[in-house]
DNA sequence: TATTGTTATACTCTATAACTATA
DNA sequence: TATAGTTATAGAGTATAACAATA
């Protein structure tokens, strides 16, 4: 054996990965338009997410000012996807969660994504495929998912 | 042996990938912020790949109408990121290209995300690492990078 | 006359400041 | 008086339509 194993833990690693991720999520954000706004379609993520959240933390997740959180969910109401509840112990506050018509387009543009992902995955091996498993495990502790 | 190796070929696999990309792509972004909007450093990353690229190309492939594009470009003149001159040949086309100043605030955007990505992978052992960089390779060739 | 890029104008998305209703 | 959310207003960013310069 010449030298040891590389010792690299990620240092020419880090680059390569960085710009893979971000050209693939830029493609699958192209495939998974439907009709509504980036802005919107994440505010309705959210809100499925957290269900019956009030409108505040909403904005506070989605790291926009209240007003626009107000705009954004008016919007979402107009389309039919959301639905607002005055809260009944404080009046003040407004709780939002997604309708069925909203549940189902958030269905049908992850499906869409999830189809271009799939279609891709389908030319790679077995072998390969099971390296895509292991590594999206790596990434899903990486950001924090359960 | 109870079954065979499971013959899935990504169906269970891509909304998993979906996600996690998705979301390492947001904190990557994150990551990266340096003064300009994303529009802006997305322009600048294209003008420094094609470089010398006339505004028409640019448009094209930045997926936005040419006049957008122009005041974009402005704004990165503006800001001395980027240089504009008028083709010799056609004095009609206009080519960009990043200058010295553009080219070390990409730099820069990118060493933040990467260092953010490094300090993620120092984390993990080195047989994980290499699942990764193997990820990286079939993540490039779904991108469709040389 | 056709093409490249720019200017004029309008619409969307976002923010800050001022306001309303409730606690 | 303090808090949750909304309305008023203004600043980016983008688009379409009209224009200028060049081929």
């Amino acid at each position: 054996m010449e030298t040891l194993e590389r010792t690299s833990t990620g240092a020419e690693l880090a680059p390569r990965l960085r710009l893979a991720i971000m050209r693939l999520a830029r493609i699958l954000r192209q495939h998974g338009q439907e009709g509504i706004s980036a802005s919107q379609l994440s505010a309705l993520v959210t809100i499925e997410r957290l269900d019956s959240v009030t409108l505040g933390e909403l904005a506070s997740v989605e790291k926009v000012q209240p007003p626009t959180m107000t705009r954004i969910v008016d919007s979402l109401e107009d389309q039919g996807l959301v639905r607002r509840e005055t809260d009944e112990q404080d009046r003040r506050i407004c709780r939002v969660s997604a309708t069925t018509q909203g549940r189902k387009m958030l269905d049908r543009s992850r499906r869409r994504k999830t189809a271009y992902l799939a279609a891709h995955l389908r030319e790679l091996n077995a072998e390969e495929v099971d390296v895509l498993a292991r590594a999206a495990e790596l990434l899903e502790r990486m950001v924090g998912q359960p």
